[in-house]
DNA sequence: ATAATTTCATACCCATCGGTACAAAATACG
DNA sequence: CGTATTTTGTACCGATGGGTATGAAATTAT
């Protein structure tokens, strides 16, 4: 199912539907689904109401859209982190990168996933699950790059993948929200150098 | 400036004005701010809304009134780990208090003040901003008492207390989202020690 | 040209939001 | 007793939330 089929009849869309999606990521970045109205999204995507349901069903389905295009960035952190043969590169490339894309003034500042869990109420319990779900995938995907390197004895005894890979995530989830509160790129390098020396000391063989 | 004073005259209030204020707490606890309704308010705390007008002012000042009992709890995280004297024992403190009582079953799940961050729009900017400032009261404080470690001696050269603070504060952010979202008490207990034994081992003298 | 089709802008719908007017009810004081 | 004072319940306010009906405008097909 493609996001809305071009139309070869009838009157032509009079606005770049990539570029609005675009801008509808911007605004739940910034301020969460719940936070966001449809008038601010509307009116960052230029766009009236009627437009925006046409092209993208709803408020809902907007959100889901958004975050796909978000998730689907080939400069994603994990994807460049995962690149490094050796755990302990990935486990610096995945903190300073964090750290760095994370105050990135290109965007928004900390990460979508994470702030869209902010203003969630039980109302939009769907939106929470999927979020929720996205999240543990990441997670899922930590745990398999810990468990291969704890087969392949890079890791030290008694190191467990599943924590290991929990501290990791707890650790963006700090960075994004500190990133989000106003803090500098330089501020988190340092955080994120050292939770890396740490977890790199104690649980990695060297 | 009292609660609301007692008044000895005139129809006697018809509730229990510190249980509504706990319940309230409650409340925000769950939901954040904006994702409390005054409905849902009004419910939990048992009275109507001219009831809760009269006796808190209004939403705000209701929330403000509920983070002060929060925060002033004499059992607080910080309070309990700061009795230790040596500063490895308070870092262990800390980590492994928040794993235990972000996930305590007696009342929501993790760190009040931090998930009343969530759901926090431009429009109610005055509660991010006191959210905000009590946060950077707090982690003033680890900023002192990780100066004083490193006066005394017990911090490795190059360790900077304000960095510590830092890390400390991105892992109490990280575990309350995790408790949030539903982690068990024995996950966040791993999860705190083998943050602590990292930090421990990096930055403290043993 | 005209019909078919699609998008656009305006103007509206209903539910919920935080907050309040008002009068009945309940107490203390004279 | 009556009166002053405070709380309580009901019923409401304007503003905003997500979502839509409708007809005009713009294009392709016939």
């Amino acid at each position: 199912m493609t996001i809305t089929k071009a139309a070869c009849v009838g009157r032509p869309r009079g606005f770049d539907i990539d570029l609005a999606l675009e801008q509808a990521l911007n605004v739940f970045w910034r301020n969460g689904y719940e936070g966001t109205s449809l008038n601010e999204l509307t009116e960052a995507m230029g766009i009236k109401k009627p437009s925006l349901y046409a092209a993208f069903g709803n408020k809902e389905q907007l959100f889901f859209k958004a975050i796909d295009l978000y998730e689907n960035r080939p400069d994603s952190l994990f994807n460049i982190a995962f690149q490094h043969e050796r755990v302990a590169d990935v486990i610096r490339g995945l903190l300073l990168g964090a750290a760095a894309q994370f105050t990135d003034c290109s965007h928004p500042q900390g990460c979508a996933l994470i702030n869209s869990t902010f203003s969630c109420n039980e109302a939009s319990e769907s939106i929470k699950q999927t979020v929720l779900a996205r999240k543990s995938k990441h997670k899922q995907r930590l745990v398999d790059r810990f468990e291969l390197a704890q087969n392949q004895g890079e890791l030290q005894e008694g190191c467990e993948p599943v924590v290991l890979a929990s501290l990791m995530t707890a650790l963006f989830q700090g960075l994004s929200m500190q990133a989000s509160e106003g803090a500098s790129l330089d501020e988190l390098q340092k955080v994120a150098t050292m939770a890396a020396e740490g977890i790199l000391t104690v649980n990695v063989k060297r």
